[in-house]
DNA sequence: CCATAAAGTGATAATCATTATCATTATTGT
DNA sequence: ACAATAATGATAATGATTATCACTTTATGG
């Protein structure tokens, strides 16, 4: 993987973002510092770091792809309201792969788990 | 709800699959017993089904749309391989929403675990 | 430090799953 | 049986993602 300065800036727009964003919107934000940038590039550049395991995909409610920087292990929490992902820690839930396992003798490779419910940011809203 | 004879037969189609399928699946199955069915009519059943309540959505790896018409409380074991659907039993990880919300204070109204792993019908395959 | 090969880019066309539209048909309660 | 309403089938439209391709940037090795 050769250096690019598109990929260097989809990177670091994804990292600034708490809340995991699609291919659509990192291509709106950057469009901003860098005109020129082709959203097709933006895509590449998102699937290329997934594959090599620098980002991980996300889905989301509806089906849409969502990029997610943090690679240590945790799982997310999806607003039914707004649709933004956020993180949920690791420890509510360690070692499910081996309980996986010993009850069920499949070798677990990974696994998400999505939580669903509406943000504290959304639930305040309905309170007005 | 009416009644309709359509969406019986595309209830009665998932019942009958344990891995759970895909529209597209379900209408080709379907297009040899009414010809006439249309992909339309089975995505708009499917849609309302789930809906209702009667069926639920999985989503696939690949971001495809799987529908699965067990309700009872269970997780999702999804082949890296061949992009199957096999369930896995609840009692892997019960009480996880009230686990979350005693550490996060976030209300979880439902979730979904995906584990992912090569199924042992590919990995028999794997060994030959 | 230039030449060349390999990888990346931007623009746009193509793809593919899902939804919307709409005239016609089936189901339901009275 | 009849009006009201929901469902259907065919097809067009949508929208997100991917493929294509001519051109540009990056890395490297003499």
């Amino acid at each position: 993987m050769k250096y690019s300065k598109q990929r260097e800036l989809i990177l670091n727009t994804l990292k600034e973002h708490m809340v995991h964003p699609t291919a659509d919107y990192i291509y709106k934000v950057l469009k901003k510092e860098l005109p020129s940038i082709s959203l097709a590039t933006v895509y590449r550049n998102l699937n290329q770091l997934a594959e090599n395991g620098v980002i991980k995909k996300i889905e989301g409610l509806d089906g849409s792809l969502h990029f997610d920087h943090n690679l240590t292990n945790h799982y997310h929490f999806i607003c039914i309201k707004c649709n933004k992902v956020y993180d949920v820690p690791y420890d509510v839930a360690p070692d499910l792969a081996d309980k996986v396992f010993s009850q069920t003798g499949l070798i677990i490779e990974n696994y998400d788990i999505s939580f669903k419910g509406v943000c504290p940011e959304c639930h305040k809203k309905e309170c007005n």
